[in-house]
DNA sequence: GGAATAACCTGGATGC
DNA sequence: TGCATCCAGGTTATTC
């Protein structure tokens, strides 16, 4: 499923072939792909045709494309989100309709031509939307691929990703610790730590020795100190081996998978030995999904060791 | 206001 | 072989 490391990897392939491209027409084959834009088909097509992009950018699972040279679209950003199926895939010009196509732009770009850039999503909980740009409030670039400090509306509620120079680390540490809820909810928590979705949350907690049910205010500050380290090295390893592919459902710009599942330690990984102490890695009901650790190396701490919140 | 839960959605896997 | 059911999970609206 596209987290971050897919998300990023998805912003880096498609940056050099989008920035400084003209939109030269917009197909909307499904308007379940717009689910968040305003308007509706015609109203995006209209915005987008003859607009120009100026970066690719990404916060967390939320990737934006500003608009500029067009005063139209001023203060306006192409925003996506591949939701659990989505793919934004580069083409050649006039290629032949891909399965679960859901919206197509066709770009002209000043030294590769002519693309198209097409959004697939088989589950449709992805979408595109155009929407204004705000400032954001610490005054920061917006996150990775540009250095403006404005995003789209629609995330400003977001939390900076922690490979976001601007995130806080103290300020996810006070965010953990005043939190009532088990751990592994807050890591999914896109207010507190944005681009942080099931599989990596499980691999960070595993790294880290924490069980996914442990209260937050539960878990030492040295300990969330700990865990955002691993989370961080978990994202990074990913990104670097192209993100985690289980199937056909994240794959880069070109069609391609990644190599993270290999690497995987607990997520996935239900009843084989866990790469520490070798005792079975367990799956567990968790928020309508799973939750995958090592009931020897993540133990919650007795009642009596946490000391609930003020 | 914080926390928990359901709903949205499709296709592959599984069971009968 | 065909049908029904389960499962995957990011986000958000709703409920508690």
């Amino acid at each position: 499923m596209p987290e971050l490391p897919e998300v990023e990897v998805v912003r880096a392939g498609l940056e050099p072939a989008v920035v400084g491209a003209r939109i030269a027409g917009v197909s909307v084959f499904d308007e379940r792909a717009l689910t968040r834009h305003t308007g509706g088909a015609a109203s995006f097509e209209e915005l987008l045709t003859g607009a120009t992009i100026g970066v690719a950018a990404r916060r967390g699972k939320f990737l934006w494309l500003p608009l500029v040279d067009d005063p139209r679209v001023h203060g306006r950003a192409i925003v996506g989100h591949l939701g659990m199926s989505g793919q934004l895939l580069l083409r050649p010009a006039g290629a032949p309709r891909e399965r679960h196509e859901r919206v197509r732009l066709e770009i002209t770009h000043p030294v590769h031509g002519e693309l198209a850039v097409v959004f697939a999503d088989q589950r449709t909980f992805g979408s595109l939307a155009v929407d204004h740009l705000v400032a954001t409030p610490d005054t920061a670039a917006g996150g990775w691929g540009t250095d403006a400090p404005f995003v789209p509306s629609q995330v400003a509620h977001i939390a900076r990703d922690p490979l976001d120079a601007a995130f806080s680390d103290a300020r996810f540490s006070r965010a953990v610790r005043a939190k009532r809820s088990a751990v592994k909810r807050v890591l999914l928590d896109q207010t507190v730590i944005s681009g942080v979705g099931n599989i990596y949350a499980d691999e960070a907690l595993w790294a880290a020795r924490i069980h996914p049910e442990t209260p937050a205010f539960g878990v030492p500050a040295r300990a969330v100190t700990r865990l955002l380290a691993e989370i961080r090295a978990v994202l990074l390893k990913a990104l670097a081996e192209g993100g985690t592919s289980f199937d056909a459902q994240y794959v880069n710009v070109n069609g391609q998978a990644g190599y993270f599942a290999h690497s995987l330690n607990a997520y996935g990984r239900e009843g084989q030995p866990c790469p520490r102490c070798g005792r079975p890695i367990v799956r567990a009901a968790f928020m309508n999904r799973s939750s995958h650790y090592c009931p020897r190396c993540q133990q919650v701490p007795p009642p009596r060791a946490i000391a609930a919140p003020s």
